[in-house]
DNA sequence: AGTATACATTTGTATATACAAATATTGTAT
DNA sequence: ATACAATATTTGTATATACAAATGTATACT
């Protein structure tokens, strides 16, 4: 399906706002079935994303600032996203005793069982949302998009 | 930039789920700087494609049913999204006279002014974000794209 | 020490979004 | 005609998000 078609675009667009409009677009719909396989487990997908940045942590206990460079959504109000998954007993929070305008935040035995029990499910989704590729189609995908963003 | 460099990932991933979060995160990448331009304008991108897509009926209105079939973005509520443009009297709103349970929806000169405005700015913008890639490459990546889709 | 500045997080508030239920209109079957 | 289902949109409500201002803590300067 080409974008034009996915949008009903009859216009020409050049090809830079193609790929950019296309890019987005393919991503949306990723998202959106990678969000209702979350949902099941009672995360959104940015709380999700904490968890998993958690747990990259590795036992190390990460600061609100840590988390919030890390995240790839929009990270505003890490707070309160937080809050959510503390309510949940899935990550714990403490204040830093070094430096007490900081606070550690750290995943539970919980929380790393949920990331656990979603470990195959979100492997498998995401084998299936790019089945339409062959390996060696998603190796140069992989290397436009990284090239992509070294545009920063 | 590698993915597993964004995100700070040291556990190695499949293929498959590094290319879909791959994916994800670069379009957001993109998205935050597209945001960003329309802002300025005093528009959202939900509120942006509600506009795009008025401006491709050429001049026939479009229903509510069929703004949110053509949106990018999840399209729940659409009355206030429109609600919205109509306040700052870029789109118009009446009910069908044919079936008053629909409502026709069209884009006023104003809207069509501000989108007109807009255009240059958001290809130069889509042409930046992509400038790290060759003609050649932006081929590729949209027909990896289009493959992706067929997925439906 | 006292004051100013920078830092890290939290909170207030306005707006946006998601989801379900409600409303209004039309089409269909009896 | 009447009742019932289908369609299209709107509204209520809870939650999420964005942005700015506020809070509390640490650091630097005089």
């Amino acid at each position: 399906m080409t974008i034009e078609e996915a949008l009903h675009i009859s216009a020409k667009l050049d090809l830079e706002s193609k790929t950019a409009i296309n890019l987005q677009y393919t991503s949306r719909l990723l998202e959106e079935k990678f969000a209702g396989l979350l949902k099941e487990y009672d995360l959104t997908t940015p709380q999700f994303n904490v968890l998993r940045i958690l747990r990259g942590q590795k036992g190390n206990p990460a600061s609100l600032a840590c988390i919030q460079e890390r995240m790839v959504d929009r990270n505003s109000n890490t707070t309160r996203l937080v809050d959510k998954l503390i309510k949940k007993e899935w990550v714990k929070r403490r204040v830093c005793p070094d430096n007490r305008r900081m606070v550690e935040i750290e995943i539970t035995a919980e929380g790393l069982a949920v990331l656990k029990q979603l470990d195959p499910l979100t492997r498998e989704l995401n084998a299936k949302n790019v089945e339409a590729l062959t390996e060696e189609e998603l190796v140069t995908l992989n290397t436009l998009l990284d090239k992509l963003k070294t545009n920063e």
